[in-house]
DNA sequence: ATGAAAAGCGAGCGAATGCTCACATTATAT
DNA sequence: ATATAATGTGAGCATTCGCTCGCTTTTCAT
């Protein structure tokens, strides 16, 4: 039979060992990034600290952006699938509960590896395949507007992407500026001033 | 006379000539981060578009962070020019008036030069020497705070830095967001929305 | 058992980068 | 005019980095 030329089978992982070894690859950069900074985080130390040549590591990855791109994907992918779920729960409920659960969860979303997202934040260059950050919010903006949407009558009289996105803005930043200050050492009883602060800000606004 | 080796004096311009070298040196910075990125800024390239030689680079800038450094000093200093001179503009004046001021400049500061800002947000590592970017915020969280509680009367009882961080955090998201997604082509009648309903947003929260 | 596909290996290439240093030119003071 | 300091030059060193390729080992269907 003739086949293509099997030099270059390139990117996907079948079997299990391969799959493990993508696994180890994603997280050894992981570590990496969070141990040493962006800097550090060549292909070779990546395969390296992950027990894998750099040989293997260029048949699931076509480039060190690939590598990162995958540690925000997995990143981003545990904070939407909070979000999402808060926003399925909070669909019924008038807009000041729904403002306190989406400000408490904004938080806890941004504490979940609060050294990795400093990283992603501040050290990792947004070019290339790295700029998808954008589709995320875009989501975020989607999914919130339309919940405003069905609470409308409860609201003044906006636009509502204009109110979405103040909303959206003020919530996620005042999220990361906590986390980011504030480091890990939070006392709950702050976090939970900075919640109730925030959703004052914001029902104060929207009605 | 017997003279430290004058091999190395290493940094301070004394003379017009190179201070001028200085100045080319980093608006030659400028440009590229601009034009090309930041990846592409390396201090070869930059020397080459100043017109100048690398050796004369690394007498003035130790390393290429130090040359960032200071266009990323250089943009922040336009900006806490316009902040500063608002926020004494507006020390008189009650809480809405001076907040509708403030959101106002606030956009406009970002508008100052969106490209490098963008550039600056989205591209620049904050790393080593470019960490020190927290300062002006913290410069800031300060002024605002002083006015703040220089026109308690009009508020409700919160916590002084509580209210600060939340305001200063939501009207510098908005205005950043604002500049970063609408590009250039914003409209002056969306800037005038955007900033109503951010005046909207804190004066409310505040009182 | 066997052969082919899948997975893994790692020395090392070519390019780029940050930076130095031995030297040349210009400015300043006497 | 001359000596000294200030400023400027640029070829090239040392290093690092991303990545390739010829090869070996493992897995699996038959």
């Amino acid at each position: 039979m003739a086949r293509q030329p099997p030099t270059k089978p390139r990117k996907n992982a079948s079997q299990e060992r391969s799959r493990a070894t993508v696994d180890a690859l994603v997280e050894a950069t992981a570590r990496i990034l969070v141990r040493d900074g962006f800097e550090k985080a060549s292909t070779n130390r990546i395969a390296e600290v992950a027990g894998v040549s750099v040989g293997s590591l260029y048949q699931y990855f076509p480039s060190k952006e690939a590598l990162v791109a995958a540690v925000i994907d997995r990143h981003n992918e545990e904070i939407m699938g909070i979000v999402r779920a808060a926003l399925a729960e909070v669909a019924d409920l008038p807009i000041d509960k729904a403002v306190r659960k989406l400000v408490t969860v904004a938080i806890d979303a941004h504490r979940i590896n609060p050294k990795l997202h400093r990283v992603l934040a501040e050290q990792i260059p947004r070019t290339g395949q790295l700029r998808d950050v954008e589709a995320y919010n875009r989501e975020i903006q989607t999914l919130v507007r339309a919940y405003l949407e069905s609470r409308r009558k409860e609201m003044r009289k906006v636009d509502l992407d204009v109110a979405t996105f103040i909303c959206v803005s003020a919530i996620e930043a005042i999220a990361h500026n906590t986390v980011l200050h504030g480091a890990e050492m939070l006392s709950e009883k702050m976090v939970r001033t900075l919640a109730d602060e925030t959703t004052r800000l914001v029902v104060g606004y929207l009605r």
